[in-house]
RNA sequence: GCCGUUUUAGCUUAGUGGUAAAGCAACGGUUUCGUAAACCGUAGACGCAAGUUCGAUUCUUGCAAGCGGCUCCA
């Protein structure tokens, strides 16, 4: 394995060396190994033709073959600025490493500044086993405010028949993908007409959200947490002692001004991108007593954020309604930590009654990064909730890795991330401790000794927002989800007009039962019927013909098995009923 | 937002400097069928705006949206 990271290293070199061949005045980014390849950020003194990728990929298995040698050296950061003194990118780098030295490495013509490892000799490559794929824009150093340059992309594998079977593998997930699925699944629309980013769950998308949100609700009720509702918009006042205003202001849609009144705080409204003001005024809505805590606030807000259009990405990231499973868990200090478990142990019920494992999700501890502007409050408090919620989640023994400058404003999260099928990473749910909020909004309980004290509060969102967690579950389920999920869960199919009064029957016996029925009787042929159903991904066709209306059976049709017999109406309930509440 | 790229009917695609072809879906009819596509017919489109031209869906420019990245996130 440490060899195809060498192999993919070294292409990124080759590739370079080719651009330069063809144009050498072009300036040299960074070119790294990848997890499927490799890329090479360069700054073109020309824009680049789209025939271009296939010249630079002919060169580069040209200079393979000559089976060039990777050689190492150590030189002085002198000697290191004078060599690439017509790469400004390089010379920046040369002055941030850190030592008198730097190791440089030459393959052909070509040297690069290099930390290696390589391959020794080119021929180690398969010249078949890699391609150029595509061009893209990347900021220098990932900082959209440094200088953007071309990055172009390669696949590259050990075997030309690895490069194949992923390049397979990827051609099959995109089937899987939510907005390719959403075509024959009708859960959503995004059109230009409403906005962009601006989701309309349609009736089969509103059925999922509503099970999820039901789900939801149950669960939260028997774990002692109380339901309110909260305001869409909400006055300036309350998003500048949030610290929305400033330090979350451009992901907010623009603000709503009384322009008749005499401007002032109250006359000017944004519409909530997050929950937490509202739930903390619940909160201040009387006097709390340390009897009151836990205080447990959940509402599944609707949110909006102006998010930036290149980031909107089907139902997986979208501007809004997102409807969060939100929740305020207000606490003493002392009982931050079992609360805290106890959010924990209810992602572990919600995942693993979705069928999700640690193969399907990773958590990661977001903390900020000391050296940015973009947080509120004093050091002294993040130091506190950085220390305390790494306790709290070292107790939970779930892998996690440590991300710097992806905290909240506020405070420290830890999210459950996911992939999408195309490999993107989003936060499904995230849980933060916050010492923050609770100050800012004057926030006290008095406590057992008759001294006010200020809360702690934990901010959870274990089944994200209905959007997101929706296009997550559609492409782990590859669009087959659950009978308690699924949109359409039975479909009733008569043979022939003859048994449409049977159809309707058993149709109605169903939906007395509150399971959710449609009945195929279109005048088309069995066969049509069944196909059009399977591409609906209905889980269970019950068939009925002159045989089931003597009987007085149904043919069960299930999903991806095929036909699993005939049975009488009643033990097909008792089978789907015990299915959909064990929400299997 | 930035870089690149794409845009022909609801979807998938064909094609042209003289306004466009098809399959699926839709609709109407025929057929009454045993586990993934019956048959016949009808209707429906060149993303928007400007320019070049006798004439633009086709060429040029701008804009918009989609897609792939970057940045960013529930």
């Amino acid at each position: 394995m440490e060899n195809i990271e060498q192999i993919r290293h070294s292409l990124s070199h080759i590739m370079a060396l080719a651009v330069l061949e063809f144009w050498p005045k072009t300036k040299l980014g960074m070119g790294p190994a990848i997890e499927n390849g490799f890329y090479y950020d360069f700054q073109f003194t020309k824009p680049l033709e789209p025939t271009d990728l296939k010249k630079i990929e002919a060169k580069m298995q040209e200079l393979i073959l000559q089976d060039q040698k990777f050689v190492k050296k150590n030189i002085t950061k002198l000697a290191a600025k004078k060599k690439f003194k017509d790469q400004p990118y390089k010379l920046e780098l040369i002055k941030e490493l850190p030592g008198k030295t730097v190791s440089i490495y030459t393959n052909g013509s070509f040297t690069d500044l290099c930390k290696g490892p390589h391959v020794k000799f080119t021929k180690e490559i398969n010249p078949k086993a890699f391609e150029l794929t595509k061009i893209a824009g990347a900021y220098w150093k990932g900082n959209e405010k440094n200088k953007m340059l071309t990055r172009i992309y390669g696949f590259a594998f050990a075997t030309e028949k690895e490069l194949q079977d992923y390049v397979k593998m990827q051609e099959e997930a995109e089937k899987r993908d939510h907005r390719k699925l959403n075509e024959k699944l009708n859960l959503y629309q995004i059109s230009e007409e409403i906005g962009l980013g601006l989701v309309t769950l349609l009736p089969n998308g509103a059925i999922i959200a509503d099970e999820l949100e039901n789900w939801a609700k149950e669960t939260e009720e028997k774990q002692g947490y109380v339901r309110v509702y909260t305001p869409h918009i909400a006055s300036e006042k309350a998003f500048k002692i949030s610290g929305h205003v400033p330090y979350y202001a451009e992901s907010m849609y623009p603000p709503m001004r009384m322009a008749e009144k005499k401007v002032g705080e109250n006359d000017v409204y944004y519409i909530k991108p997050m929950n937490c003001a509202g739930h903390h005024m619940v909160y201040k809505s009387k006097p709390r007593s340390y009897k009151e805590l836990p205080l447990r606030i959940a509402e599944y807000g609707a949110v909006y954020r102006f998010e930036q259009s290149g980031e909107l990405y089907g139902m997986m990231r979208v501007r809004g309604p997102i409807h969060q499973n939100d929740a305020h868990i207000f606490c003493t200090e002392e009982q931050a930590e079992e609360e805290f478990q106890k959010v924990m142990d209810l992602h572990k019920y919600y995942y693993e009654t979705l069928g999700l494992n640690e193969k399907n999700y990773f958590l990661s501890f977001a903390i900020r990064d000391p050296k940015s502007k973009k947080y509120v409050g004093d050091k002294k408090m993040w130091d506190k909730a950085e220390k305390i919620a790494l306790k709290f989640i070292k107790k939970t023994n779930i892998p996690y890795k440590v991300e710097a400058g992806s905290a909240a404003f506020y405070g420290p999260k830890i999210d459950f991330n996911i992939k999408t099928v195309t490999g993107k990473v989003f936060s499904a749910s995230t849980n933060q401790l916050d010492f923050q909020l609770p100050k800012a909004f004057g926030l006290k309980y008095i406590d057992k000794d008759g001294k006010e004290k200020i809360p702690v509060c934990i901010h959870r969102a274990p089944l994200g927002a209905h959007v997101r967690f929706i296009a997550f579950l559609t492409e782990h389920y590859a669009g087959n989800f659950p009978v308690w999920l699924a949109p359409v869960q039975v479909a009733v199919i008569p043979i022939s007009e003859k048994h449409d009064q049977y159809a309707s029957e058993i149709t109605k016996q169903l939906k007395e039962y509150n399971v959710r029925v449609e009945l195929k009787n279109e005048n088309e042929t069995l066969g049509k019927k069944i196909r059009e159903a399977e591409m609906q991904k209905i889980p269970y066709l019950l068939i009925v013909g002159d045989k089931e209306v003597e009987a007085k059976t149904v043919s069960v049709r299930e999903r991806g098995k095929g036909d699993i017999g005939a049975r009488p109406i009643n033990s097909f309930l008792d089978k789907i009923k015990q299915e959909i509440i064990s929400k299997k």
